[in-house]
DNA sequence: AAACTATGTTTTAGATGCCTAACTATCACC
DNA sequence: GGTGATAGTTAGGCATCTAAAACATAGTTT
């Protein structure tokens, strides 16, 4: 059988992660995975891979022969999928939420998604989820949270602000459908 | 050709950060910093920590004569007050916007406050000053997100709180009157 | 002062993760 | 089938971060 001791038990490394993301991602992509696909997605360089993937191929999150082609196995495609989601949802969240462009979302989601716990995410998730349920607690307010960052926290404004918010919180409160939207 | 003592170009490690974020904590808990008790809240053996001391000696981000008391320079002060800053508003997203408790909070604050970038930070200053900033959006609000989370997203249940929600809002929006003006 | 205890350091070593240089396999094409 | 370009691997090294064991120092107690 195969060696139950402490493999299964160590946690993964960011690193791993981290491939096992790009190895997922590019699966989706492409209808193969190469090593010099691997190193560009990630930056570094090819034997960097190679040791790497002897190290999955080890952990049986891939299944490696050299020289082939490579692929992920069962446990690969689990950690890999749950490493994407946890990306896409903080992005969603730096995006949507803190209202940061996408390239630069992109990266901090990236170092972001090693350091977030599950739970933690599922908090994330429920609170975007929660903002974007109530419309007009939702969309129009982040629209508003725009407007509070680039003109900073003056009193009159934002109370000026708040007016139109509540006659159009109100209306919408009947409807309850539609949230036309654009920035 | 800038290859020699070219230290102070160098990024600082999470490591490195989280060495100075304690020495800074520890400095201002107790009257002198020793290496046992950064052993200790940083959870590793007393050696590790020596060889991390020569490091940030090397750095000039220490004071640091063997046998005795160590101290931050004015450089190890800014970078470990600006981690401990760091450190303290996240943790403090994670508790008073996401609702996670301090312990759990404390915890991912710790690996997050190495994974965002300076400028992200500021955006979470913002979203939760935004927040803050306008009452009935603000910390009422919240609570009813964590309604939201405990009793899942039953749209008659949100309509209804909406409801409330709004009720509550038009009145204080009512005696903001006086101050209300257009820019 | 000698002995004892707590604290700190050195030495050695292991795990990660990255690199360059040099080698080898694969594939497309003539 | 040979050949050259591309892809992949191996070998050897470097930097970082860690710990165990052995040794050194400082401070306290007797």
């Amino acid at each position: 059988m195969q060696n139950t001791d402490d493999i299964s038990k160590k946690p993964l490394t960011s690193a791993m992660e981290d491939y096992l993301e790009a190895i997922f991602n590019l699966g989706k992509e492409k209808r193969v995975v190469r090593v010099k696909d691997i190193a560009k997605r990630l930056g570094v360089k090819m034997p960097t891979v190679t040791s790497m993937l002897k190290v999955l191929s080890k952990r049986e999150l891939i299944d490696y022969e050299k020289y082939e082609y490579l692929e992920l196995t069962e446990k690969g495609i689990d950690v890999g999928r749950e490493i994407h989601r946890r990306h896409h949802i903080l992005r969603s969240f730096l995006t949507d939420i803190l209202n940061i462009d996408f390239k630069k979302a992109d990266e901090e989601a990236c170092k972001m998604e090693h350091a977030v716990s599950a739970s933690t995410l599922d908090r994330f998730i429920e609170f975007m989820e929660f903002v974007q349920f109530c419309p007009r607690v939702g969309l129009d307010w982040l629209k508003y949270f725009d407007e509070y960052r680039l003109h900073g926290q003056d009193p009159d404004k934002c109370l000026a602000r708040m007016k139109e918010f509540a006659g159009g919180f109100k209306v919408r409160i009947n409807t309850m459908e539609e949230v036309g939207e654009e920035k």
